[in-house]
RNA sequence: UGGGCUAUCGCCAAACGGUAAGGCAACGGACUCUGACUCCGUCAUUUCAAGGUUCGAAUCCUUGUAGCCCAGCCA
């Protein structure tokens, strides 16, 4: 009996017949494979090249990637570069950086939306044969006013009865340069009284006379998103078209331009909401005003959420994944925190990274009957979890830096670090007691005295003495001094977001720098490199500032703690 | 006040007519050479609201309510 119920909750969780539940654009794809609409799965990443990725298109980016992972299917990278008035081409080196570092790897597959500009050119030709698409000469401000409101139907446009010839002689002619921007647009001929904004008669192709990052001088009339993503996706035989939910309204287009552009097979538009972080800024032009105004370093500032920032904050490809995983998808307007993201790399971290002793608030700390001058070296394990990563020799001495908040000449209750009289462990070395202290004339303890048991060396007493507290130390001196940055949410949060006049409630502390002692080993760490920092959190050698043998530290993220001191 | 979409714990999110999973956060407690980690426990008699159908409703029907998106020659 008792046997039976140990048993039955270790089966139940190793049964693989309870699925864990699929969200509803996996229910989308087995029910489109299974009814045979597609015989494959092919998903697409397509940002347009005009600013930076963040964690945000993070979440876009795994999911399409994701979903043709787990189908067997293929990934595309496709530049949506459909308007030359807002791309360029430093944007498509740094998104495909954040894309590939993602891990999202779409192999031999990066296109361009820019190279199906003859294809699409087709298309429109093709509508205007069928007498679905006309040139239509009204002004920007005209057709604005034809196109009705939310609540009123638009009016047709005079050019919209123009005969098919006309219509193939003028397109003809907007593709020649023979008009100036702004003078004629082509438009699909759909309904201006319908109660979709999208479908009365939206514009498909506009004249820019403008030079295109990938494209030159060779066109200078150039589609419109909905017209353009449908053929794009139709084109690379995109099955599932994976977008944000503002989009919704834009599908009956999409599907009216892949039918009547007479697409086999074509492709299908999901929408899922996308994921919001609660304080965080993410909009270009809040981040432009920081770039500019010098708050922060760049678009890759560790307080920032884009890939970059992330990525050199310290954050790891896989925590931002689990984070998209643990995120969920639905259709659902939802604002993650932050805590769930720094849950992801703690988790991830937690057996990857060397856990390493490092000072940041550093008091010295010294043996009075340790032998004067002596030096020893201490094994230590990296990763007390992780045999693998093996370990290291760490120098020990008479004198040492310990932190200051692990000592208090008066201790509140349960406080069991140390104070005087009281024996703690210093971590992976000896017993100590603190015997006395010195205070400068402002009463700042400066130096802290005690004396260790050296039978207790490597941390434990023979004779089974127990302590309470284990604190870090570095040995003072062997030990480096190197630049510690430590952040906040660039946000004030106790204010929230915005202030009044709608600027930014910025956080002043942000950004603290301090210098802090490290063991010798970690004074050659590489930039890139993580470690835990015993008691401090996670850290990363920042990738910019890292020169070898001076690292900068990042912290990515401290360490969950539930002891709060008066 | 037109159309589209969404509402399940502080934040995400399952549940697909059979009697509210899970994660984060939080809070207890155990353990600990990191007050971390780990572990164990608590955390929605109720699913936006009100009615209705049903033996049975978060799921179906009605009527409301709230939030998000749409009137770029942006994507």
């Amino acid at each position: 009996m008792e046997e039976n119920k140990k048993l039955e909750p270790e089966k139940a969780g190793k049964e693989e017949g309870t699925p864990v539940s699929r969200h509803f654009i996996e229910q989308f794809i087995d029910k489109d494979l299974a009814d045979g609409v597609y015989s494959h799965v092919q998903t697409r990443f397509p940002p347009e090249p005009n600013g930076y990725l963040h964690i945000g298109h993070a979440k876009s980016i795994l999911l399409n990637y994701g979903m043709a992972q787990e189908y067997g299917g293929k990934f595309n990278l496709r530049f949506d570069d459909t308007n030359p008035t807002k791309e360029k081409t430093e944007f498509v080196e740094s998104i495909k950086e954040d894309v590939a570092w993602l891990g999202a790897d779409w192999e031999d597959r990066l296109f361009f939306a820019s190279n199906y500009f003859q294809q699409m050119y087709e298309c429109a030709v093709l509508l205007i044969k069928k007498g679905k698409a006309f040139v239509c000469d009204l002004t920007a401000e005209e057709i604005r006013e034809t196109r009705g409101t939310l609540t009123e139907p638009g009016t047709n446009s005079p050019y919209r009865d123009r005969s098919v010839e006309e219509n193939l002689q003028l397109f003809e002619n907007m593709k020649n340069g023979m008009y100036a921007d702004g003078e004629k647009v082509l438009r699909a001929k759909i309904d201006m009284a319908s109660p979709n904004i999208n479908m009365r008669d939206p514009i498909i192709y506009r004249v820019a006379h403008m030079t295109h990052h990938n494209t030159g001088d060779a066109w200078c009339i150039y589609p419109m998103y909905d017209f353009a993503h449908p053929i794009e996706d139709a084109i690379e035989h995109i099955t599932h078209s994976l977008c944000t939910l503002e989009f919704e309204d834009h599908r009956p287009l999409y599907d009216w331009v892949v039918r009547e552009c007479e697409f086999e097979e074509p492709p299908r538009q999901i929408e899922f909401a996308k994921l919001y972080l609660k304080n965080v800024v993410t909009g270009k032009r809040y981040i432009k005003k920081l770039v500019e105004n010098g708050i922060v370093d760049g678009w890759d500032d560790p307080r920032l959420v884009s890939i970059s920032g992330l990525r050199r904050r310290g954050y790891t490809p896989e925590s931002i994944k689990m984070f998209v995983e643990l995120s969920g998808i639905s259709k659902a307007q939802s604002t993650a925190e932050m805590p769930l993201l720094e849950y992801c790399v703690r988790e991830d971290l937690k057996t990857k990274a060397r856990r390493m002793m490092a000072v940041l608030d550093p008091v010295k700390l010294v043996i009075d009957n340790y032998p004067e001058g002596q030096t020893e070296m201490l094994d230590v394990p990296n990763n007390t979890e992780n045999e693998e990563l093996g370990s290291r020799q760490v120098p020990f001495g008479r004198e040492l830096y310990i932190e200051r908040e692990d000592f208090m000449e008066v201790p509140p209750k349960k406080y069991f670090r140390l104070f005087p009289g009281n024996e703690v462990r210093l971590m992976n070395a000896y017993f100590v007691t603190c015997t006395g202290l010195e205070k400068d004339e402002d009463g700042n303890v400066t130096v802290i005295h005690c004396s260790y048991d050296p039978a207790s060396r490597g941390g434990n007493s023979p004779d089974g003495r127990k302590v309470k507290g284990t604190i870090h130390w570095v040995a003072a001196e062997t030990a480096k001094q190197v630049t510690v940055r430590l952040y906040e949410n660039i946000i004030d949060e106790e204010k929230g977001m915005f202030a009044e006049d709608g600027s930014l409630n910025l956080n002043p502390k942000s950004l603290v720098e301090v210098q802090g002692f490290v063991e010798p080993a970690l004074g050659n760490a590489e930039a890139g490199d993580r470690f835990q920092f015993v008691r401090n959190g996670y850290f990363c050698a920042d990738i910019k500032d890292s020169v070898p043998g001076q690292p900068v530290f990042n912290r990515i993220v401290g360490l969950k703690s539930s002891f709060k001191l008066p």
